[in-house]
DNA sequence: TATTTTCGTGTAATCGATTACATGATTTCC
DNA sequence: GGAAATCATGTAATCGATTACACGAAAATA
């Protein structure tokens, strides 16, 4: 009952060879159409399945496709892998999931592994700017194996990319705290040596300028992005001179800490302070003081990875397509920056 | 460069037989000690990597293995998912993820396909109880692929599950509504055929029958887990002759609607209303009117799943463990249901 | 009818690694 | 010193499917 069967059995039983009934299987035009039928009529009725992993080792084709993110428990990857996954599931790839912990020791190791398992293709969205790692990413690309990079990008040649615009994510943010009247506004940033989080800061700076509000250094902080660094972000910035009347923070749970900081010190939100996050997680919404959040559209960005993928993955090796698509972020303007009344 | 370098390889270059390459590089004691040094040193060099995929045609195991969900993106089996993939990790197990998005022909789809795959393992969170279907599962069991169900089981002989106690969840949350002076009780429930929702329902009754409090048939409505659906359950069950005076939901984002429904009324929770939900997705505890909730460690429920799996894996085919472990649920009191105050 | 095509299928190599068995060389033991 | 044991490596089959090439039979052509 348990045994596999495989086309030599399928031959066995019909006195022919195996090879007439691969190619019967393969609708190849060569096999006699009463052949086809017969063993098409025969595996159907041995319960035959095709052994993947022969066909993957004569092919050099195993049919994954490897994901590599931070961590899955957050609401941003695992959309965006679900975009990827519904997107090629049609195509008949598997999806591998591989987690960092944002550690790039990991990030190598995972790299290392999904080559080595022969992935038609990695998507990933880098845990860290190092250099020592690039031996692994070059591995990757020396191997032929199609890279693409979501949201957390690296500027590698030949190396393609999905990614919002984390400047206009930015600007939008900002200038819409500037339009609620706020005229002091501190950016929470998170580390700068990934472009989402200097791009990020850079709208926001520019903003500032393009309305004729003064930069200040002394206003922006790097944090993690938890609940625990937006609340002492927040404490640090209430204890400056000039004290902020609004947060922007590249980080939905900073955001959250810094709305729980206030509320705790007796703010009013939005009054005395206007706050707007970013990633649009769930909970930006559920809050009954809503949270403004700029949307990345996890899923389009999911879907859109797996196309390029998908675009790449059939080329000669020779021609090496680098597409760069960026996604337009949308601010959703909840209460927690809306003084004005509707 | 991007060459493939095989035993064959490193052997024509140390003129000896692929054979010996192949022992010497898995420490096989029958080979000398400089010849093993040789090839190690020899293959380093030539930047050797095992072909897994030929390993998994010879060997018969695939080192990756399935997991089926009806959707990434919550909380809850995102973060059974990292379990699994922690505990994995490093046995050198890869994570296959398929969604069914709650449908059953999609699970029968990704039940076959994983065992195409020849994955070594499937791990799965039901999607819905009906006999058509069964004979994929069967195809899993014939097949000898050791098959683990998390959090939504099901009965099928051989199988280990691993799963949270929901009865004792339900009669904890509905317990301590009553202590908190609640004395109707309404429940939201989901699809009954499902354990899950079954237990959390049955540990609901117990808790009102052994505090003397009446069972009300009308006080139970299906649901399915979502805000919307929450918002109407609550709206049919203000419009009844005896309105509750809490609710006990089977679904964080039903709990969610039904807070936001009765804040629409100008009910106050927890004075009017309490509410408590289950799951403990991040959201429950953000809220500014925190939401009480019942957690099941899905962390502890993949790290579990996968330990199960790891079991079973190694055993000979012919002993059928079926191992049942059954989490403890907690029940996190926060303000949708504290009208005592400290 | 003789010859060339076409057709359908068989033969055997291939993908890359593992391993039972065979073999020759060396060592051990009486 | 010769038989037996041990050691290190080679030979070749195997996992299951695909496919270039070969080949005989039938069909088409002259």
């Amino acid at each position: 009952m348990s045994e596999k069967v495989t086309i030599y059995d399928i031959a066995e039983k019909l006195n022919i060879t195996a090879a007439t009934v691969s190619r019967a299987l393969n609708n190849n035009p060569k096999i006699k159409e009463a052949t086809r039928e017969l063993v098409i009529k025969t595996a159907a009725a041995m319960n035959y399945k095709q052994n993947k992993l022969a066909l993957a080792l004569k092919s050099g084709r195993s049919n994954n496709i490897g994901v590599i993110v931070p961590r899955i428990d957050s609401n941003f990857f695992a959309s965006v892998i679900r975009g990827i996954e519904e997107e090629l599931y049609p195509h008949g790839y598997q999806v591998i999931i591989c987690q960092t912990h944002e550690s790039i020791k990991r990030e190598n190791e995972n790299l290392h592994t999904l080559v080595d398992a022969q992935v038609d293709g990695i998507m990933m969205s880098v845990t860290g700017i190092s250099n020592e790692n690039d031996s692994a990413f070059r591995n990757v690309l020396e191997k032929n194996v199609p890279l693409i990079f979501f949201d957390r990008s690296k500027h590698i040649d030949g190396v393609s990319s999905v990614t919002i615009n984390d400047f206009k994510g930015g600007y939008l943010a900002t200038k819409h705290l500037i339009d609620e009247g706020c005229r002091h506004i501190a950016h929470l940033s998170g580390d700068q040596s990934l472009d989402i989080f200097k791009n990020r800061f850079l709208g926001y700076k520019q903003a500032l300028l393009d309305n004729g509000l003064t930069f200040n250094e002394e206003h922006v902080i790097h944090v993690k992005s938890s609940v625990e660094a937006g609340k002492e972000a927040t404490t640090a910035l209430l204890a400056l001179k000039t004290q902020p009347d609004a947060i922007f923070s590249s980080s939905d749970f900073a955001a959250l800490g810094a709305i729980q900081e206030l509320q705790a010190r007796n703010y009013s939100i939005p009054n005395d302070f206007c706050v707007a996050g970013f990633s649009n997680e769930p909970f930006t919404k559920f809050m009954e003081l809503s949270i403004t959040s700029v949307d990345q559209s996890p899923l389009e960005m999911g879907k859109m990875s797996a196309r390029v993928f998908l675009e790449q993955v059939d080329k000669t090796d020779t021609i090496k397509i680098e597409k760069k698509v960026v996604l337009a972020p949308e601010l959703h303007i909840r209460k927690s920056s809306t003084k004005t009344t509707f």
